[in-house]
RNA sequence: GGCCCGUUCGUCUAGGGGUUAGGACACGUCCCUUUCACGGAUGAAACACGGGUUCGAUUCCCGUACGGGCUACCA
């Protein structure tokens, strides 16, 4: 409990403000929606904001649509910020780190640095940089980098005489701003997911703030909203804990620790065979994104779990269970049992691997709490698209009829379809084991009487197929098979007089004479 | 390579100094059922390894192994 109280102290103290801070640099990914969950239901959880920014500093890799994307994937999920772009600018608009950089908000944070001499201006080109890179290499240095040591031997402000440095300053030399970091100094911090973690400031390198074309990077960039966007906790994917440090070391230079939001660094989703992080050209057969996207940059389209017939709340339900969980037993969660069930103490460390079977189950048990009119509405297109043009009350019994064993609606057509089309082929294995003389004899019999039967309730009509098998001295069970072949043409689905009062009694016969005339 | 993070059934996980190590998906068997599915019952299946600490370690500590992440003027 210790090594939570700061964590405990802090939420009585500020209000929660969470943001979900992605880059439009392509679609978003299914690991950017669980990140984004998961801030979501902190924030509902402690009745605070959630604030959707968008991280658009690096010009060369923008992406068109893809903040688009981002929104509108947002709101299938059911994830939706109550502030920031796309969903109403609160009073820290703009949310565009790119139009927060053209107000000069960055500058601002990096001059304050370089004044306090925890940040310097370095003119070194690309070439100068890599070239410094391989001498480091050839030297076997463990970690090549820019940092205490080796800007020593670079074009910087801290190399330079102060002349120098004007002078390639006024005559608008391209530079950079890098963060100063001290060469052996012990920088410890405090992750609510991690417990204490410590790194020596000689891992960290000389990072860039501010890029040569004027925008900020990303670790300048989100430490500054983060101040000015008032947010309390940052909650961000693993692979962000290696440069924690050094935004420690910018969120005390800037003298603003105060300000600084517990952080949380959240488990990576895994490939689910093999090893590595989860990626977009992933080969389970399950999507990578909620929605399709189409990608601009290698032109291929991805499949979205919206398109591929996912409700958008199982598909949480199955993020949500990728790193954390409720305690007890509890699998099946509605967005409000999860926020009210939601803690970030309670989400794991460990990296999970994405379970393309577990997923389809979940959908499955969303499926099967909805009601035949729910799912009917959704059957009914599919019915139409197929060319038929039955009428709502019909897709509903259909519906009821189709949906036992499918984790999707579409897959009702595939077991339903002869529920309205004819079928114009049998299944040969049940005829060369079922068909023959005597129970053909059957068919033509249990034909006839049905055919001069008026009441075509499932009651009845079973209890028709009975009486007739019995009287010709057969067991039931040695016939339904067939029978079911005969009116569906295939060997299995749900309960055959369901069918028949379904279709009817006309169509039922008609199908029974056809498949004697076929089969003589 | 270096640094950081991690490691309970195949997978997602509960648990936590003394438990028959629990649940879910998938898999096997049985029951229900005209078939399939659902449902029910049941089976197989895990504390990475080695040292400590302790009366006792899966649980705490240290190593090792393995896995992941990071190592850009990308986020």
């Amino acid at each position: 409990m210790r090594k939570f109280a700061a964590y405990f102290y802090f939420m009585e103290n500020k209000r929660v403000r969470v943001r979900f801070a992605p880059s439009p640099t392509g679609g978003l990914h299914m690991g950017g929606v669980r990140v984004a969950l998961f801030n979501y239901l902190f924030a509902k959880k402690h009745g605070g904001d959630f604030i959707l920014r968008i991280e658009d500093t690096d010009q060369t890799r923008f992406v068109a649509g893809a903040e688009e994307y981002i929104i509108n994937s947002l709101k299938w999920c059911g994830i939706e910020p109550s502030e920031g772009v796309g969903f109403g600018d609160g009073k820290h608009a703009p949310y565009r780190q790119s139009e927060r950089k053209e107000l000069g908000i960055y500058k601002k944070y990096a001059d304050k640095l370089i004044e306090g001499g925890h940040a310097y201006y370095a003119f070194d080109t690309a070439e100068e940089l890599d070239e410094m890179r391989k001498r480091l290499e050839a030297a076997k240095v463990a970690a090549p980098q820019y940092n205490s040591v080796s800007r020593q031997n670079m074009r910087n402000s801290l190399t330079l005489s102060e002349d120098e440095v004007k002078k390639l300053l006024d005559a608008g030399t391209p530079h950079v701003i890098r963060l100063k970091v001290p060469r052996n100094e012990e920088i410890r911090f405090h992750d609510v997911i991690r417990g204490w973690v410590v790194v020596n400031s000689a891992q960290v390198d000389d990072k860039v703030l501010l890029k040569s074309d004027g925008m900020p990077t990303y670790h300048l960039a989100h430490i500054v909203d983060d101040i000015e966007m008032e947010i309390s906790h940052a909650m961000r994917g693993e692979e962000w804990l290696p440069s924690a440090p050094a935004h420690i070391l910018i969120y005390r230079y800037l003298g603003m620790e105060d300000k600084m939001p517990q952080l949380a660094h959240m488990p990576l989703i895994l490939k689910p065979d093999g090893n590595g992080k989860l990626s977009k050209r992933d080969k389970s057969g399950l999507p990578m994104f909620p929605l399709n996207w189409s990608d601009p940059r290698d032109n291929t389209d991805y499949v979205g779990y919206k398109e591929s017939g996912f409700f958008p709340d199982a598909f949480i339900n199955m993020l949500v269970l990728l790193g954390w969980n409720p305690g007890d037993n509890k699998e099946i969660m509605s967005k409000d049992e999860m926020i009210e069930l939601f803690s970030l103490e309670r989400i794991n460390k460990a990296g999970a691997k994405f379970d393309p079977e577990k997923t389809k189950w979940f959908n499955q048990q969303y499926l099967r709490k909805k009601s035949d009119e729910e799912l009917a509405k959704l059957f009914l297109p599919m019915i139409k698209e197929k060319g038929f043009d039955v009428s709502e009350a019909f897709a509903i019994k259909a519906t009821k009829l189709v949906r036992e064993k499918a984790h999707f609606v579409n897959e009702f057509w595939g077991f339903g379809s002869f529920l309205f089309i004819t079928p114009d082929s049998y299944d040969q294995d049940v005829l060369t084991k079922r068909l023959n003389e005597q129970t053909r004899n059957f068919v033509v019999e249990l034909t006839a009487v049905l055919t001069d039967q008026a009441d075509f309730s499932p009651a009845v009509t079973e209890a028709t197929f009975k009486a007739t098998a019995e009287k010709l001295g057969i067991g039931a069970g040695q016939v339904m098979q067939l029978f079911r072949v005969v009116v569906t043409g295939v060997g299995g689905g749900p309960n055959m007089f369901e069918i028949m009062e379904l279709i009817g009694k006309e169509e039922s016969i008609k199908r029974m004479n056809l498949f004697l005339e076929r089969n003589k």
